[in-house]
DNA sequence: CCGCGACGCGAGTATTTGCTCACGTTTCGC
DNA sequence: GCGAAACGTGAGCAAATACTCGCGTCGCGG
């Protein structure tokens, strides 16, 4: 397994010239990642993609993990802001509302960049700084925990915390074969409201 | 992305020994595979680990992809077999057993090698051959739709089929994010509950 | 027991890939 | 305008890796 290596920028760009630099590095990097997967994304290839020299790629990445790391969290940074802006509404909302806000908030996260999130999800192997950025829930995980806490009354759920997780879990791996078996269900309303009815069911269901 | 190269075996053996010598190389891989995982199995260790030449294994593997490929069809036949044994019993059963017996086939399955099956799951990269063999359901699929479809009347099921893609996707999902994330809740028992409870909900909570 | 094909070997090759480094260019404070 | 620091360059290196090929060995039919 090992590999364990800085990730973390080795120089940051002060000058705008070099801020826009990177930003072109990390953009080439991504369409690389898009073209070729993890695999065919080579060093020399995404700079020769973003027009410099392989030697600049350098000057601010330690090594090619820390350019994949870095798309990695673009990516997640949009997705939880689509997260946290549909589960902001969350507080006072009935179970049925509550439920379709959560499923859509996955639903439109998962619509950002649906082919990039698939490559990452597929091709990247998991291994050492990459690993927490692929704990991409804990994030917002205890939005849903604190809801399904303040309703624990009205709801039969003995450890919100497991449920939140099982559920979130369970959504989320539907979505995951959705995005590599069946891309077309993303848009269809039949996949939110099957969806819906499993976490509703499974709420209103709890016992013990 | 490209890559698409041939995985079926080059040469068949035909001799005991080299039917040995292929297994070794098989097992040899699977180690590799374990310790190393995908990146780091390389044609040339998997020799070295199973102590013979590396112009052997190329005798009878066309290329490094076709070793990991065995790899998963051995991994897959067992996990059916567990499947399909378990599932055997599900003809005439209860809701409440019919749900027991598919939840606790799934966890047996995920049983049978889980580090192996972890890194399988996360590090192979899915591509060309690769992916054929990660639709791990579309084998046992159909068992769990006649059961839903036999018993239509009295679930308030719209589409079988679509309701057990969910649902294996969904349980699936979960255990796949319990290997990463939880290993030790595979064995506890609340695991089980509470994916049974998932289903039942789901399935019985069923509207339109 | 012999001959031939299947088998097994491993040094070596061609290629790729991540990354460095010595040098030229731009930017900025003063 | 000038000096220094930040920036940008790309030829090329060291290492790794998938895979070949020519040769020696084994085993089986006759």
């Amino acid at each position: 397994m090992a590999r364990q290596r800085p990730v973390s920028p080795r120089k940051e760009p002060s000058q705008r010239r070099s801020r826009e630099l990177v930003d072109l590095i990390v953009k080439a990097t991504t369409r690389v990642l898009l073209k070729h997967g993890y695999e065919g994304c080579t060093t020399n290839r995404v700079a020769e993609v973003a027009g410099v020299s392989i030697g600049s790629v350098y000057q601010y990445f330690p090594n090619k993990d820390a350019l994949v790391v870095r798309v990695m969290e673009r990516h997640q940074e949009k997705l939880l802001g689509v997260m946290t802006e549909h589960l902001a509404s969350l507080k006072d909302a009935s179970l049925e509302e509550a439920v379709k806000t959560l499923v859509h908030a996955m639903l439109d996260a998962h619509r950002i960049e649906p082919k990039l999130h698939r490559v990452l999800r597929e091709q990247v192997p998991r291994i050492g700084a990459l690993k927490a950025l692929h704990e991409q829930h804990s994030a917002y995980e205890p939005l849903v925990t604190a809801w399904l806490d303040a309703h624990r009354e009205a709801l039969p759920v003995a450890d919100p915390a497991v449920a939140t997780w099982v559920l979130i879990a369970a959504v989320d791996g539907v979505l995951g074969r959705v995005l590599v078996d069946r891309p077309g269900w993303l848009e269809q309303q039949q996949l939110a409201r099957e969806l819906e009815r499993l976490i509703v069911a499974y709420l209103r269901g709890a016992r013990t």
